[in-house]
DNA sequence: CGGCGTCTCACCCGCCCGGGGGGACCCACG
DNA sequence: CGTGGGTCCCCCCGGGCGGGTGAGACGCCG
């Protein structure tokens, strides 16, 4: 056994690092927390005092973000590891993190034993992300080959007839859609008939309600 | 000094369980953590077989929904006060959770101290809300007090109003809104007038995006 | 080459819907 | 007691929308 990876934690709320605090004691062989801010500017403070290996941060500190803590800590001339730690399980989050300089994207509901194996795996070099969400973005690059990105693809939906919907959801008239797309209302008219036929509705405001309880659109 | 509250923690998150845990640790004459659960129906096999004073509960528990779990709670027999713990400061939530039974509902960003206060006020037949929370709620204090918690009070819409606004999520025709609600069409649309102005939309379509968008319905 | 699906556009029809009036009743509030 | 808001209903009107049918252009694949 190495000596253990020494740990800051950034989270807002005093709940989660306690929480933290208390899952990571049992290990502090492997590992040790050396610091704890709830803000920003603590964080930075800390991480340039400590040069800690690992920042473990939560993604979403009140208003502050802390993918943009993120990019500070990456940028720093002796950059830690950073790990975020979200509850929010969406693919989109976690382009966004490793674009950031993230070298991982934990989720919450982690337990201490996972927690610690992998920021040791973070140590080791590795990238660590959620094996569920890590699942799901394997599942969704399938998906790419298979050449179905569009939102909407899995109802069958044709590529046009997914834009024609997502102006729709943004409540755009039949008028304004094809000005949009740069078509002719008939057209527009034509690609919303098939959009109710396999949807299986018979107007827009039922359409609305199917996209967005399906989640297509946000 | 009374006996301690005996609590119940629910949350699927085990840092956030081992967080409550030590922050209510140094607190154990006043509140007693007596179980734990990490899914609702090992939730109601403690809380049945516990009877604590109080279940603390995630509002967000994955997929399942702490609101539910909180409406179970409420009808058993000898039902604990249940307190909703969320990092959602939406008033909305807070009306859902007290229509759900709830006697608190407080934000995560509570400390130790603040807790355990907030948890003895609750034993002593009190409903507590976050301070944030309450400062906001007090401003429509008087709907509260009419007993408007109708989806959309929020936005000011009136009660028929929103049932005519569920109707239009549905799917549904002027004509089926009418027979539904046992109305004339014009009326429907009377009530549709005033719900594009105050949702400020000019169409169903868009009306049913920002319902959808702002949770008034699933 | 000849289907097949997608994207594009057109014409016609019927009517529901949005927008503008107005007016009735009831009830709470001042 | 007046006033204001909520609920309910009515009229008229024009345009947007849903529904049907048809067709030309393009790319793909067997």
């Amino acid at each position: 056994m190495e000596t253990p990876v020494r740990v800051v934690l950034v989270d807002d709320h005093p709940m989660v690092r306690a929480g933290l605090s208390a899952m990571l004691a049992p290990f502090a062989r492997r590992v040790r927390v050396v610091g704890q801010a709830g803000d920003v500017t603590t964080a930075l403070e800390l991480v340039t005092g400590l040069s800690p290996d690992v920042a473990l941060v939560d993604v979403r500190m009140g208003t502050a973000s802390g993918l943009d803590l993120c990019r500070t800590l990456a940028a720093l001339p002796v950059p830690p590891r950073v790990v975020l730690l979200s509850v929010y399980d969406d693919e989109q989050y976690v382009y966004e993190a490793l674009r950031a300089g993230a070298s991982g994207y934990l989720l919450k509901r982690v337990d201490g034993e996972e927690l610690v194996r992998r920021l040791e795996e973070v140590m080791g070099g590795e990238t660590v992300v959620d094996v569920t969400l890590a699942g799901r973005i394997a599942a969704s690059a399938a998906r790419l080959h298979r050449g179905e990105f569009w939102p909407g693809a899995h109802l069958g939906l044709t590529q046009r007839e997914s834009e024609v919907l997502s102006l729709l959801v943004a409540g755009l008239s039949n008028r304004a859609i094809a000005d949009r797309l740069v078509l002719g209302q008939e057209t527009v008219k034509s690609h919303l008939r098939a959009l109710y036929r396999k949807l299986d509705v018979t107007d827009r405001a039922a359409a609305v309600t199917v996209a967005l309880r399906d989640g297509m659109f946000r």
